[in-house]
DNA sequence: TTATGATGGAGTGTATCCAATCGTCCTGCA
DNA sequence: TGCAGGACGATTGGATACACTCCATCATAA
């Protein structure tokens, strides 16, 4: 295996774990419910497992990683009605952080929102999908630093990423094309200054990709399974 | 100083020391901005320093902890912009908190509510006051297990507790009356079956108590030296 | 006086080593 | 066959020792 050198400097080994490790599972790299080595990642990393395990606590907080005491860290897998409550909590999340970043949603921002809403319908992959999709949000909610809803935003996005792509590798052409819509009513709205609106597309879009996913449940960890 | 012997079995220390920490914190034993000191929390609990920083990591993700690489950790402090931001995010989140617990909210639960609230009219100390009005949240919030909601609110209770001990200490007794108001609104309308007119009870409750606190800014953090 | 740079100590970050735990597999017995 | 119990191995948890960083302090010079 090679060994990827990611500490820049002494001091910050756990929080470059921590990051690459986050990014890792975000991409797919790891499925849910996968067992994670300390070992093998201090090995993959080229130091010890002590920067590992702080990395782990770490990813653990932010609800990608489930760790059990002397017996090890796995890959957090969700139940259907967990990600449904993920999802709710969105749906109340973000119109908040919405409401927070408009003061700074300029023009140039709105235009970049369109471009990335119109490329999205055109995406040729689910992953270059996913990572407009992700751009969008992201230009959204952090264009104003805030002191944990942006961060609490991102969290719970994370945590649903996996889920996210299995739906979206199941999702038929004519919800997609809703999902499209729905980006272009919030464009809209933000451009029109109309923020309650704004609000409650956000809300909606969540809310309709919910009731989709409970369609889904093949997508999701069996709920009797999932003590482990 | 005494050496608390905190852990039970290998392999919950870090755990141990976390929870022994945060209840000291929310406890006020620590004030916010306050410095701590890794060799300190291990000799204190008796251990090495591992554990001390696993425990450091997670509540720094929980939100009462600060940390900065190579230079230390400090318990959070809030400005009163940041204080504001998280009660509005609690604005947002404990009504479906309390939506999600509803159903096992039963008659035994309502009157213990009720309870407590009319003991919390008669406290006679701020720890006392801010003791039932903390087992009262917990009464409504704690009934169903979710997946990260119940946790969540418990979070940004906790990242709000010493300012809600300053404030306690401050409100006048009109003020005071308005809140034990609130709460047997809160019961009335769980009584009532009533979910919707009980979400918008908690949410008034949070929003004025929020607008309350913002006209007390000598309670926070200045601004300006909130680098350190 | 003020700015700049050197120095030392306090405290954090990480590697290594050992101990404790859990799950698995095997054995023996009913 | 099925189950209880024990031994082993894989892996995690924690202690110790050392390396590194930051910051306060002081000395020096413009």
């Amino acid at each position: 295996m090679t060994v990827t050198v990611i500490a820049q400097k002494h001091g910050n080994t756990s929080l470059a774990i921590a990051e690459s490790l986050r990014d890792a599972i975000l991409r797919g790299d790891y499925t849910p419910g996968e067992r994670i080595i300390q070992e093998q990642l201090s090995a993959k990393y080229g130091g010890s497992r002590i920067p590992v395990r702080e990395a782990l606590r770490t990813l653990e907080s932010e609800g990608l990683v489930r760790l059990v005491t002397n017996t090890g860290a796995w890959v957090a897998s969700l139940t259907a009605s967990e990600c449904s409550e993920v999802y709710q909590t969105r749906e109340r999340i973000e119109p908040l952080l919405l409401r927070f970043n408009a003061p700074e949603i300029t023009n140039d921002c709105i235009a970049e929102l369109e471009d990335l809403a119109t490329r999205m319908e055109s995406a040729e992959s689910v992953e270059e999908f996913l990572d407009l999709d992700r751009q969008f949000h992201l230009a959204m909610y952090q264009r104003v630093p805030t002191y944990l809803l942006g961060e609490l935003g991102t969290r719970l996005w994370n945590i649903t990423q996996p889920y996210r792509r299995a739906y979206t590798l199941l999702v038929d052409t004519t919800n997609l094309g809703i999902v499209h819509s729905e980006h272009h009513m919030l464009v809209a709205a933000l451009r029109d200054g109309d923020l309650d609106l704004a609000e409650k597309v956000v809300a909606m879009h969540i809310r309709r990709t919910r009731l989709h996913l409970e369609r889904h449940p093949e997508v999701f960890t069996i709920e009797s399974e999932h003590t482990k």
